[in-house]
RNA sequence: GCGACUGUAGCUCAGUUGGUUAGAGUACUGGAUUGUGAUUCCAGGUGUCGUGGGUUCGAGUCCCAUCAGUCGCCCCA
């Protein structure tokens, strides 16, 4: 007894799901479901677990993920094993366990399920998170990440999210790189003295992390900064001005950001983010890219990928911003009165449930007054009286609970007046 | 990993330089209405004051530790 107030206290980090905030969950996961299985995505559901080296080899062993917020243990068995961060690397290796990418056919997965990082809370992050996912692999080309973002973009819309922002930019690839760190470095090396200590180490071991620092000093610092987009090799140019053009003739909403990179190392040339405000310090809604490189490092063969990751948590926080309750209202409630009717109660309710008419049943058997008072703070739309008039007369009582308007319906009649 | 703040009834919160028996609203239960919900009226439980120590004649109040939460840094979804 003593301990059990202590043992009724979920990890810190995790937590429960249920009540309004899941019935956010489930519109946006139902609405995801719809839109991407319309642009021939179809689902897969990989294992929380993998090994190490999934995450090690495609994340990046530099990243903060990798070295000190993952959950991260030895198995019963000797492995070591990964509760997976994120879920990009899991479904590549999917990918490539199961021969998927033998032929030039495109692959393309959506995948919805919890993510962990062993870190600090703060608004819209847990350690327990959840993300929806979506991955075109075997595809290089512009079109097909216009395609992808054209997907993203009707999602947001259908969830009834407005005046949300693309914020693009090419981080170029593994070859055309070093000439931008090499201009990079020079710039940087000229007025060092204004950037924090951050980004002096930034600057040695990922000088693209130096783009985004928070810090408003090096923001200012970073004036007049070397672009990426300036230093692409010609392909990777060509590749962004393409992306562009079909984003502008798609009239899909976006901004360059020479400044933004992304934390993950796999990603070559496209990268984007949507932010929110209504996220406090947690601004990223949204991230993705474009990630050549990532199927041959993790042992696959040398094929393309391009994809993003967005949060429930922080997507329910947004949705709750903008449109308030979430789109749910609780089916009618059937009110017996009496022992006679309780039984009827149950045998109606049964061939109504068979026809497949959503309903529930009071059962507590107490006062109609309390049963109506439950009815009426539960949001209940719709109350079916059956008491023993009713009964004697083939009929029940409905009541409308937001005009407080009463009618009599024939039994028979109920299941298709209710559907 | 670092910093700031918070923790009192199921929920939202009061609670005076430390002072007796811990409060309001809401929700809950019963009644005015034994078949009608936000309303009104009356009556009533609301509780180990997060947990464990310490100071004190005396701690919800002060100190320490711990757990949890909130908000920043870092990082990301």
């Amino acid at each position: 007894m003593l301990g059990s107030r202590i043992m009724a206290q979920s990890v810190k980090g995790m937590r429960d799901l249920f009540g309004a905030e899941l019935r956010w969950f489930q519109h946006i996961e139902e609405t995801a479901r719809r839109v991407f299985e319309r642009h021939g995505y179809s689902e897969i559901r990989t294992p929380i677990l993998e090994e190490l080296d999934v995450f090690k080899r495609s994340v990046g062993e530099s990243s903060d993920i990798v070295n000190k917020e993952m959950y991260e243990f030895t198995d019963r068995g000797g492995r070591r094993v990964v509760m997976r961060p994120e879920a990009t690397a899991g479904i590549v290796r999917a990918a490539i366990q199961h021969k998927l990418l033998a032929s030039s056919d495109p692959v393309l997965f959506y995948c919805i399920g919890p993510q962990f990082r062993y870190e600090r809370m703060q608004t819209g992050r847990y350690r327990q998170f959840w993300q929806i996912d979506a991955e075109s692999l075997g595809v290089a080309t512009p079109e097909s990440e216009a395609e992808s973002l054209l997907m993203l973009h009707s999602f947001l819309k259908e969830l009834g999210l407005r005046h949300l922002v693309f914020s693009i930019n090419s981080v170029g690839t593994p070859e055309s790189r070093p000439a931008f760190h090499a201009a990079f470095r020079a710039f940087f090396a000229q007025r060092e003295n204004l950037f924090c200590a951050d980004c002096h180490r930034r600057v040695e071991t990922n000088p693209l992390r130096v783009l985004d620092c928070k810090n408003e000093t090096c923001q200012a610092a970073l004036e007049g900064h070397p672009v990426i987009t300036d230093h692409l090799d010609e392909a990777s140019a060509r590749h962004h001005l393409r992306l562009k053009e079909l984003l502008m003739e798609l009239g899909l909403p976006f901004e360059e950001n020479p400044r933004l990179v992304r934390g993950l190392d796999y990603y070559t040339r496209t990268a984007f983010e949507v932010l929110s405000s209504d996220l406090g310090a947690q601004s990223a809604l949204l991230g993705g890219g474009r990630y050549d490189g990532l199927v041959k490092q993790l042992g696959g063969p040398e094929v393309p990928g391009f994809g993003w990751a967005i949060g429930l948590d922080r997507l329910a926080i947004v949705l709750q911003q903008v449109r308030g309750k979430a789109p749910y209202a609780p089916p009618a409630l059937l009110i017996p009165l009496g022992d006679r009717a309780a039984t009827e109660a149950l045998k109606l309710a049964r061939s109504l449930w068979d026809a497949g008419v959503a309903l529930q049943l009071e059962t507590r058997g107490g006062a109609l007054k309390k049963a109506m008072a439950t009815a009426n703070r539960t949001g209940v739309e719709t109350v079916l009286i059956l008491g023993d008039g009713e009964l004697d007369g083939g009929t029940i009582t409905v009541k409308h609970m937001a005009t407080g308007e009463q009618e009599i319906w024939p039994l028979g009649e109920v299941a298709a007046r209710l559907k």
